[in-house]
DNA sequence: TTGACATTCAAACGATCGTTTAATACAAAC
DNA sequence: GTTTGTATTAAACGATCGTTTGAATGTCAA
């Protein structure tokens, strides 16, 4: 059983056990799995080297677990966000799935900081896929596209084809997890500092190019 | 001064150095700089461990060389290939630069193998940039900006925004990535086998959804 | 054939890695 | 107060890492 020891003033009366999942979820998202030694982790999160092979069994096995309570709980909560928003504003409409569905990820339920993470550490399982990866597919993907699916299958019967709108919420993510990343480089690129103004400016791009195209500028200039 | 040596029957008359640059480059770039070990690399090459230190002084100076004369020379091909296409189909139409420039990445002068190992190193340049990335920043991607901007201001002298023309270039360049990346996925969703007839519907895909956005799908449909 | 130089090779270096161990500290149960 | 079980600690383990060394090998010019 877990009990909860040395509350002593240096921190928090967390456990080490979540010190430790927090302070790998951070390391792991910045620089990868490979990069992070055990030893970096339990220094940052103010225990002993021993604690990570107490508390998770091994170093891969922590990795799993930060998925497992960190990034899964997280992924819930976006979906929920998504499927709240839509209902909210009535979702006949496929434009506004699409708008709803790129804002649950650009402007969800969390800070800065945490989606930056959240979305690093995907990255890093697309790039390269370890365990954690079928896990996720399984239990987050596949059930957020099947319902995506319901819903666009309910509003436009006649003209649906699925295969066009899987690839349709492939190119969305992936402007999501690049612009995550590109973000410093965009922002030498368009001249901004890199502010909040800029981020708004950048979800605002991903919808307007998700539903128009490159047209979605042009267009705007035009009127 | 460089020599020929051990034109044994074992391998080819390559260089070790070349021969060490070919693998290293394969193998950065299916797991990333620090899952690969030197001895790993100069195994693969049939090479002796002490052959990195010997011709590139330590392994970040072997990772930057891959980049220096593989991953650079492949880009300004690209490049190239680019805009010569452009120049045969008279580049008057802004639509036609997107394709022109979404299928420069997608099936331009390299075979597939070629291409994803090029896009798995820059996406790993990426998520982690190490002086590498600055080095591809400022003399492929800045010039490759700077001659697409100006084809279109000659193009659409009134209505250009280049600041948005950035940002649909980084979209389509995210696609460009990431479907590399979720190409096995992605295939699990749409149901296909992965095979040359999947990538050209990435290709058709990334193209249209450019152009129009998720309505690529639904007016493809209803026509 | 000799000398100079470039390259390869086996072996070892110290450092750091993930992991294990055994002793200790601590809180609750008896 | 003793026992029991959980958690923390310092120290060490063997393995592997990137790097260095010095001798051996090969090549070409003189």
């Amino acid at each position: 059983m877990t009990r909860k020891v040395k509350n002593s003033r240096n921190h928090k009366y967390e456990l080490t056990s979540d010190r430790i999942l927090d302070e790998a979820e951070e390391l792991f998202a910045q620089r990868g799995y490979h990069a992070v030694s055990i030893r970096e982790i339990t220094k940052a999160a103010d225990s002993n080297l021993a604690a990570v092979n107490y508390h998770f069994g091994n170093k891969q096995n922590l990795y799993l677990e930060v998925f497992r309570s960190r990034w899964m709980p997280r992924a819930s909560r976006i979906q929920r966000s998504f499927r709240e928003s839509l209902k909210n504003n009535g979702n006949q409409n496929p434009k506004l799935v699409v708008q709803t569905f790129a804002r649950a990820f650009l402007e969800g339920p969390m800070s800065d900081e945490e989606r930056s993470r959240h979305l690093k550490l995907i990255s890093g399982e697309l790039a390269q896929p370890t365990q954690a990866f079928e896990l996720i597919v399984e239990q987050i993907f596949r059930p957020l596209l099947g319902n995506l699916l319901e819903d666009l299958r309910a509003m436009m019967p006649d003209t649906i084809d699925e295969k066009q709108i899987v690839l349709n919420v492939f190119s969305i993510l992936s402007m999501v997890l690049y612009f995550n990343f590109a973000r410093p480089l965009i922002a030498s690129f368009v001249g901004g500092k890199d502010g909040d103004d800029l981020r708004t400016r950048f979800v605002d791009h991903i919808v307007r190019f998700s539903l128009n195209g490159v047209d979605a500028g042009i267009e705007e200039a035009v009127k």
